[in-house]
DNA sequence: TATTTTTTCTCTCTACTGCTAACATCTTTT
DNA sequence: AAAAGATGTTAGCAGTAGAGAGAAAAAATA
């Protein structure tokens, strides 16, 4: 069996069980309670229970995400797939932009295993994900709290970003459109993801298909502004020679 | 069944119940009083119940507490009495420095009722407390997150601290001595404080009588700093008359 | 009000269970 | 072949729980 079958299996039983204990766990799956222990430290990092003496239980916090957070939970599977692809592609050691979005969050949760990173950020939720990682310096962009958000955004937060440089930033946006590129419904969001992405190597796209052919209100960028564009699904064929010609790469889940 | 369970389900029983009788307790999970009795305190001391002789009811004041922070709830009622005296000398319309404290979150708290307030914080415990206020605006230093608070430091944020002006700044500190001066026990966050201080007009050292007497390795400033100093309890008398020769104003509760 | 009785609490001691961390072993990946 | 990852083993340490004695608080009684 399988380590992430086993605690594939361990979330199950919790979701149902509410609870676990380590000794019968062990039992279980005849491997040793280190083992089990282990494996509930991973699933602890990952955010999805809390370890207790004995045993761990359902993190019921973990499961709306944090209490403040009024979040639409559109295409969750789509944003976790991009996350899981896109944690493949981070290496330990290596520093970070990431922008304040669902998607971005669910990359920050992904990628806690690593070691020695630098992240830049504008998100409180990001922030608050990664505060006790070890051996990582986790940087805020200043800036105005916005209204609806729990992004920090403004000209502060841009001048801010300016005066960094990472390996690569990841950003979202609410529509994206072949001919229009990459839009979003707040200026300073706008603002500031442009900001992320003057200030890296490799600039990344992280765009579910549910933003496919929409067109928010304030223009990002376009594709020629992007390096490497991560979605959920295998966009079209006509997008992919777009692509192609403006030498973006496009990374989808195979099949 | 595993302790937190138990301590769980306490609380769950609190919610519906109002209260819970140690004895009661002791019969329903089938431990000993005394093992009812730890789980009380250590609700207790994370701040999530109020023990009573007998039994225990719940803190009401915590109710919308942030799940993140375990907070070391020293003199928890002297911050609040800080607190209460502080309020009342906050009116509308102004702006504010707060530091990331305890206390600073004890004030953000009580002065949610102000209108149009303008915030400029370290904290992010303030920020998310205080984000869904109407007509406010809520700035963010950035920086680097420290290591064991959720506080943002570092050269960036003191920058960024300067380039602000405000009519109050209200900062706490980890040590005060009459001779010495107030000190802290990290420097990064002694200097954002020091930054706070030199860009206000009104200068607030907020200092409950557990910090007393106590020398932290990191000077932030010495009286001559400060325009007014609260305190939970009415200082030695000599304190107060070095309060009068250097012109700093000294508030406490009466009696 | 003062005194006694009862209840509850605090503290210490003890036994036990589970945890952490370091190292060894084996497998898989590069 | 070397590096990285998963698993098992061990020893010392930390968290949990119960028992009993004495202190403190509340209630009952004088």
């Amino acid at each position: 069996m399988l380590a992430v079958e086993r605690k594939n299996r361990i979330l199950s039983i919790l979701q149902t069980e509410k609870k676990v204990v380590v000794s019968e766990l062990s039992k279980l799956f005849e491997v040793s309670e280190e083992t089990i222990r282990r494996d509930l430290e991973k699933l602890e990092h990952e955010g999805l229970v809390v370890k207790a003496y004995g045993g761990a239980v359902l993190n019921e916090n973990a499961q709306g995400d944090l209490p403040l957070a009024v979040r639409k939970r559109t295409n969750v599977v789509g944003k976790q797939k991009i996350a899981e692809i896109l944690s493949h592609f981070i290496k330990d050691n290596t520093s970070l932009m990431l922008d304040c979005s669902s998607t971005a969050l669910f990359i920050a949760k992904r990628i806690k295993e690593r070691k020695n990173m630098t992240i830049i950020t504008n998100s409180l939720e990001i922030l608050i994900e990664l505060k006790d990682q070890k051996n990582w310096k986790i940087f805020s962009t200043g800036g105005l709290l916005g209204e609806d958000s729990l992004a920090l955004v403004g000209s502060s937060a841009d001048k801010m970003i300016s005066g960094f440089h990472v390996n690569a930033s990841i950003i979202s946006c609410k529509g994206f459109d072949i001919n229009k590129g990459f839009t979003d419904s707040n200026d300073l969001h706008a603002s500031t993801k442009r900001a992320m992405l003057e200030n890296c190597d490799k600039r990344i796209l992280a765009v579910d298909s549910s933003k496919f052919d929409r067109i928010a209100f304030n223009v990002v960028g376009n594709l020629s502004d992007i390096d490497v564009i991560v979605t959920d699904v295998k966009p079209p064929e006509g997008w992919l020679e777009k692509f192609r010609a403006t030498g973006t790469e496009c990374i989808y889940p195979e099949e």
